[in-house]
DNA sequence: ATAGGGTTAG
């Protein structure tokens, strides 16, 4: 380990050098090696230009030569030619030809070369070589090292050669050369209206002195012209300063001056990022009345524009309406599929692509790899990969940040690691993009041991570096760790910022721990960091996750009083909050908040809204949301499915299910949940052993306790307890409690005494401490008249101190949720309500009620158990929305446990006796009252 | 220097 990290290391300073150092060394090397100039002399004399050669002496013109050439191995055969010929190039205007062909033929290095080696360089020559060079990429140091060796042999250059060595000296970062240069200008007497020096200027402190200093520079000049006006709005796009550019741009169309193509092609690079989308679509408007159209940059940044901002049928007219087409511009339409989660349809590209004879390169093959790698979807990923190599691509860094992306699971271990064997064979690793993916997807698989690792061997370790490995330890709950890590990387001079704190902060908060989570976001905020969404977020789904919805919702105030608004991340976590308080008058308000707010075409938010509404008991209005979906994703359909198992709604719910599959969708494992959900509320047996074997056999999903769970109810309840027991016995996981669980309430509404006897003794053991349990058997022994065995629980109860677990019952009524307890607090209405549930009672009994009271588990007298049947909280729930809420509404009432038979069947009577729909949820199902039926049709 | 591909927080 030790000689391996070591060698690693070495690699890493190696690769380390800097870039243009780098190209620097390859270029010359090459150039020497090839060209063979040993004795070339580096301090040629300057040669007066002579005049034409004299044909007479040579017997190769060099010059028509050159002339003829038509490829660069042709102009390089001749420049070796007249190198074994000539010692050097003593004629000034056959360096010159030779220079203009090789950059013809985009051979940049020897261009530089023959400029540097072959001919006196004076002030004319200078000018020429940079104006043919500008905007290449040529070697900007070597330029620069030649100008300061001339400057100091006391060479005096016009003011165009020194614009144009500003302009190189602001792409380097030559702070002091290009200051220094400015001070000479300012000697011999800057003309402040030559527009090229001026212009230079301002680029050049734009990008390294300051924003404001350049921008004075541009309000102090006499006259400006095309140049000017478009260089400082590219000073202010460069610095991010693009409200300043947007403002400029519109004082320069109006002063007449023309925008260059450049400086709209950036201008709509900014708006593509910021809120300056109304801005890109003026520009559009610009480019159309000006006829830029046929400008493909422009159009391609058009493309780019439009799906940034989410608007994917705009950047598709763009593209429809484009004359010429180049691979950018097809690469900028697949990136707009990809990054919008239309992989597929980008995939379709392709193949019109090829249609149209371009050829896929590595950016449309990585862009498709990250499409796929951030839907996770890790096979999809690895075809495209395959196609790639195929067509005789290797993948470069960029698609092995998105591969590993992908492959970021623990079952994918082994991929990742052979992908990061590929990086160390490939030498990949200097790439903080990829160290960063590697950490983050050891990490994800479980391997935190190896993410230190690559961590501790990054030679620089950024910012994203840190996080990635705090966030990691966040993740894990290694909490103190990802606390000492900060305070490492503080140490180390690096500043945390909104994602380190964030991280901690939702380590926190997922772990359960909200209070430590806002104390996180009160020592971010002195740490001069706002809490932002994201943290607000991160708290708000911590408490959702950790069914901690009460202070969910405080959470979601303070974040209001903070001034932060939220987005579809915070509203997809409040909405989850919302369905599992059933608190579905919330939950509309919050539904037309994002009607406002534009969020509801968000996958996420339609799919909570689903949820929400198939939780809080209005299955219609979450069907309705369901089916208006353009890409339902996954969990839609998963939420949709649950729906209609809480509703009992079996024939349904298993159409849905069907629909999915035709629309091409693969079910998972919560799909399955949700479609033995589906069976088991509705008795549904044979569908039942259908899909949990189709799931294995067919969708290799291996079964979860929650699906055992499923099939033992479905068996149980349907009074298929031999069968039940069988499964639990040769079911491939260990039955846990929630398994024996669903055999006992099997055997007690089937009173089967001897096996509900067996399952209890497990229960004793594995759950000792659950109510629901014990009540179960009071439940059996007293339907069964055997007093002394409820008696015997009873004390058993209170012997292992377990409490009986709370009964209540809501409803909201405007703002207000009305709570009726079953012991304790009476509701202060509570006169008004039994006088009116008496009138009620006696009206149903006139047509045929009868008090079902085998729900009462106390020994007492009939009377007395009937009476004990009218303080039901359902039932006074029921009542107080009878009174409360006029109209037709349905009456909706929250209940935590069970429905007795005989609330029931009140609720029946009065879905008739006052002509109104009732809907009463009982934890995970939902009961549907109209004309006297109810959707469960009597079997629960 | 103008268009296309990648990393961390919900």
């Amino acid at each position: 380990m030790e000689n391996f990290s070591v060698t690693y290391r070495h690699c890493y300073s190696s690769l380390f050098l800097h870039q243009s150092h780098r190209r620097y060394l390859l270029n010359h090397s090459s150039a020497c090696f090839s060209l063979d100039i040993k004795h070339a002399s580096f301090e040629s004399k300057p040669t007066s230009v002579s005049l034409e050669p004299s044909s007479s002496s040579w017997d190769f013109n060099p010059l028509n030569e050159l002339n003829g050439c038509k490829n660069l191995i042709s102009v390089k055969a001749t420049h070796a030619r007249m190198m074994k010929l000539f010692d050097r190039f003593e004629l000034e205007y056959i360096a010159k030809c030779l220079i203009t062909r090789y950059l013809e033929f985009g051979d940049f290095g020897y261009a530089t070369t023959v400029f540097f080696l072959g001919f006196p360089r004076n002030q004319v020559s200078w000018r020429d070589f940079l104006e043919r060079t500008e905007n290449f990429g040529v070697e900007k140091y070597r330029v620069l090292g030649e100008f300061v060796q001339l400057q100091n042999k006391g060479v005096n250059f016009d003011e165009v050669v020194l614009a144009m060595v500003l302009r190189i000296c602001a792409v380097l970062m030559y702070r002091l050369l290009g200051l220094t240069i400015h001070g000479n200008l300012i000697k011999r007497g800057l003309d402040n209206s030559d527009t090229r020096v001026v212009s230079a200027l301002m680029g050049f402190y734009g990008r390294c002195v300051s924003l404001d200093l350049a921008n004075k520079i541009f309000d102090e000049m006499p006259k400006r012209d095309d140049l000017t006006w478009n260089e400082i709005v590219m000073v202010n796009l460069r610095s991010g300063n693009w409200e300043k550019a947007v403002k400029l741009f519109r004082v320069m169309q109006f002063s007449g001056a023309k925008a260059y193509d450049s400086t709209m092609v950036k201008l709509l690079q900014v708006c593509s990022n910021k809120e300056g989308f109304a801005q890109g679509r003026q520009i559009h408007g610009y480019v159309l009345r000006l006829g830029f159209e046929s400008n493909v940059s422009m159009c391609n940044s058009l493309i780019v524009m439009y799906s940034r901002n989410g608007k994917l049928e705009s950047s598709r007219k763009v593209f429809n309406s484009m004359k010429d087409r180049n691979l950018s511009s097809w690469n900028s339409i697949v990136s707009s599929y990809t990054k919008l989660g239309y992989v597929d349809d980008a995939m379709g590209l392709l193949d019109e692509m090829e249609t149209c004879g371009l050829k896929p390169d590595i950016v449309t093959w990585n862009s498709l790899l990250s499409g796929y790698a951030s839907k996770a979807l890790s096979r999809y990923a690895i075809a495209v990969l395959k196609r790639m190599q195929i067509s005789g691509l290797n993948p470069n860094t960029s698609s092995i940040s998105s591969l590993l992306q992908a492959v970021a699971e623990p079952r994918l271990l082994k991929l990742g690691k052979a992908i990061h064997g590929y990086v160390i064979r490939n030498q990949l690793w200097y790439d903080v993009y990829v160290e960063t993916t590697l950490i983050d997807m050891y990490i994800k698989t479980g391997y935190l041991p190896y993410a230190r690792m690559v961590f501790d061997m990054m030679y620089e370790k950024n910012i994203v570096a840190w996080n990635s490995l705090i966030s990691g330890l966040s993740y894990t709950g290694l909490l103190k760790e990802a606390e000492a890590l900060i305070s490492r990387m503080e140490k180390e001079g690096i500043k945390p910022d909104a994602v380190t704190w964030n991280s901690l902060v939702s380590g926190y908060a997922t772990w359960g721990k909200t209070e430590k989570a806002l104390a996180v976001a009160g020592k971010m905020k002195k740490n001069g960091v706002e809490p932002n969404v994201v943290s607000w977020t991160a708290i708000l789904s911590g408490c959702s996750k950790n069914r901690n919805f009460g202070n969910g919702l405080k959470v979601f105030m303070k974040m209001q009083e903070e001034g932060v608004s939220p987005n579809s991340a915070t509203i997809s976590s409040l909405l989850r909050i919302l369905g599992c308080l059933s608190l579905l008058y919330s939950g509309k308000e919050v539904h037309s908040f994002c009607l406002k707010n534009n969020l509801i075409h968000d996958a996420h938010v339609a799919t909570a809204l689903v949820d929400m509404y198939a939780k809080s008991g209005d299955l219609q209005s979450a069907a309705e949301i369901f089916w208006g979906i353009k890409n339902k994703p996954l969990a839609s359909w998963n939420c949709m499915i649950m729906g209609y198992a809480m509703f009992r709604r079996g024939e349904e719910g298993i159409a849905v299910f069907n629909a999915m599959l035709e629309a091409g969708i693969e079910p998972d494992v919560i799909t399955f949940t949700s479609v033995l959900s589906v069976c088991k509320n509705s008795g549904l047996v044979r569908e039942g052993w259908k899909y949990f074997d189709l799931m294995r056999s067919h969708y290799g999903v291996i079964p979860t306790i929650e699906h055992c769970s499923c099939m033992v109810e479905l068996l149980g309840r349907s009074g298929y307890l031999d069968e039940a027991w069988d499964f639990i016995q040769t079911m491939p996981l260990k039955p846990d409690a929630t398994i024996w669980g669903a055999f006992l309430s099997s055997c007690k509404i089937h009173r089967d005494l001897e096996l509900a006897e067996i399952a209890w003794k497990r229960l004793q053991v594995l759950e000792p401490h659950n109510s629901a349990n014990y009540m179960m058997m009071i439940n059996l022994y007293s339907n069964l008249n055997r007093w002394e065995d409820v008696e015997h629980i009873r004390n058993s109860m209170s012997n292992n101190r377990v409490r009986v677990q709370d009964l209540w019952s809501w409803i909201q009524i405007d703002q207000m949720v009305h709570i009726f307890y079953a012991e304790g607090k009476a509701h202060p209405d509570e006169g008004e309500i039994y006088f009116e549930l008496y009138k009620l009672v006696s009206e149903m009994k006139k047509s045929g009620y009868v008090p079902d009271t085998r729900c009462i588990h106390q020994n007492v007298s009939e009377s007395e158990k009937e009476k004990l049947l009218m303080g039901h909280t359902e039932k006074l729930a029921m009542t107080y929305g009878l009174i409360k809420k006029k109209g037709i509404a349905p009456i909706r009432v929250v209940k935590n446990t069970n429905l007795c038979s005989d609330c029931h069947t009140v609720a029946k009577y009065i879905s008739v006796l006052r002509n109104r729909e009732i809907v009463l949820q009982e934890g995970a199902r939902v009961h549907h009252f109209r004309d006297g039926k109810c959707s469960c049709n009597d079997s629960w």
